[in-house]
DNA sequence: CCTGCTCATTGATCGGGATCAAAGACCTTT
DNA sequence: AAAGGTCTTTGATCCCGATCAATGAGCAGG
């Protein structure tokens, strides 16, 4: 909870406003595997305090497994729409990859209050449009990209949320499987492993045991995933 | 302008907040093929009074033809993020596919007025909430789906928000080429076009000169597309 | 330490969509 | 109305990634 006061914009009010989003918020902690399903009647806010963890789409009868919409770590604020009935695809259900402690908010309350703090609601919409953007940018790439790209650009963007690191080398540990990888970027668990080698074979990437990688060079991994880098250095601003 | 001033939620204020956010938008005519290009320097928030257009990247030297994100249609509100230099992917354009009448604003005055009226921020906020739930959707789908699920996906998209419809019979006017079509869903021009004979075939779809289509049964096109219909009439709420 | 199990890797084959190539349909210009 | 060009359709071939199948590596419990 403490983490997530932290997380607000800096000069919110007199702290009275976070101290009313706490009050509204109730902390809970999920063991690997557990998952918190939408509710069916009001939209949920999340911050993951600590921890990772996917979004993914009910499995249906007929998909072998259920697809993943994105992996989320810790500092991250997610939005879980209810369920809608005419919308079967709605059903995101939040899982945890590893343990984690999770601060729960009903979205209507939560803006209720925020409302009453004009900069805490544009941080929320600054958030969601920044998520909209890197969503819609993420599609436009898994619409073509080589399975070989689609992994290149996935360990460039995990070295960067897990590891903090655009350039250079780094390791870190992969909290997903496989399957949850493959899932998320629409290939099977087969060409992920396969790819996965074929980079170990060109220099690039180390792995150890199931969850362990090192990248010797993320600069190269980025060129591969086809992030034309205008330019190194940008971390300019915004 | 108008016709944005009713696009804002009802009782916003006495008209006056619409009033100021009038005063800061200005109007622009586009012929087709017309673009807008994003502003280096602020964010922008585009209303589309009249006609439709294409969020397209721009196309870059190794990319045959540039992707597009997403298709807007009259009543459409869009953000259009300022170019980052460190991702180059953020340059979106907008391109007009059909004549239009746009009302353009800067993001952060919106904003600032919109503050003083939580209404409608909320109401910019609860859209791209929205807009991030659908692409999310769509990526998913993007994820694992057969070609002809996808057109037959985007035709049912199209017939809904084109010609309003969501079951039955319709016909309408797709305002973008095959390219377009293609690039929005990842295939080329030659694959969307064999699929829309294979539904020509099916008796599912009927073309008239270029841009006319005919769909004669939205529902099997959709229950086609993968979008396992649960219950019909499910315009219920929200 | 060995057993049992799940997850990951590797191999062989198949198919859907991309690519290359050409002909035909539609709109604009003269 | 004819000409020219672009957009679309159709055809033939190839290749990447899915699928089927089996082996091998990591982790929990006895």
């Amino acid at each position: 909870m403490e983490a997530f006061r932290d997380a607000l914009p800096p000069g919110t009010g007199d702290g009275l406003t976070a101290d009313r989003l706490c009050s509204i918020g109730f902390c809970l902690h999920f063991a690997k595997g557990e998952e918190l399903a939408p509710d069916a009647r009001e939209d949920r806010l999340v911050y993951i305090a600590h921890g990772s963890a996917k979004l993914a789409a009910q499995p249906l009868a007929d998909a072998p497994s259920g697809q993943v919409l994105a992996f989320h770590f810790t500092g991250d604020m997610i939005s879980q729409l209810r369920q809608s009935a005419s919308d079967a695809w709605g059903d995101f259900r939040l899982v945890a990859l590893s343990d984690c402690d999770l601060v729960v908010f009903p979205a209507e309350r939560f803006l209720d209050i925020a409302q009453s703090d004009p900069a805490v609601l544009r941080s929320v919409l600054a958030r969601s449009l920044q998520a909209l953007h890197g969503s819609r940018t993420r599609m436009m790439q898994m619409g073509h990209k080589s399975a070989q790209q689609r992994i290149a650009d996935f360990l460039v963007s995990m070295a960067e949320r897990l590891a903090n690191c655009t350039s250079g080398a780094c390791a870190f540990a992969l909290p997903m499987s496989r399957r949850d990888i493959g899932d998320s970027l629409g290939l099977t668990i087969e060409t992920v492993s396969r790819q996965l080698t074929e980079l170990r074979e060109a220099g690039l990437v180390e792995t150890e045991g199931r969850s362990k990688v090192c990248l010797s060079d993320v600069d190269a991994l980025a060129r591969l995933a086809g992030r034309q880098h205008s330019q190194a250095g940008a971390t300019s601003k915004n």
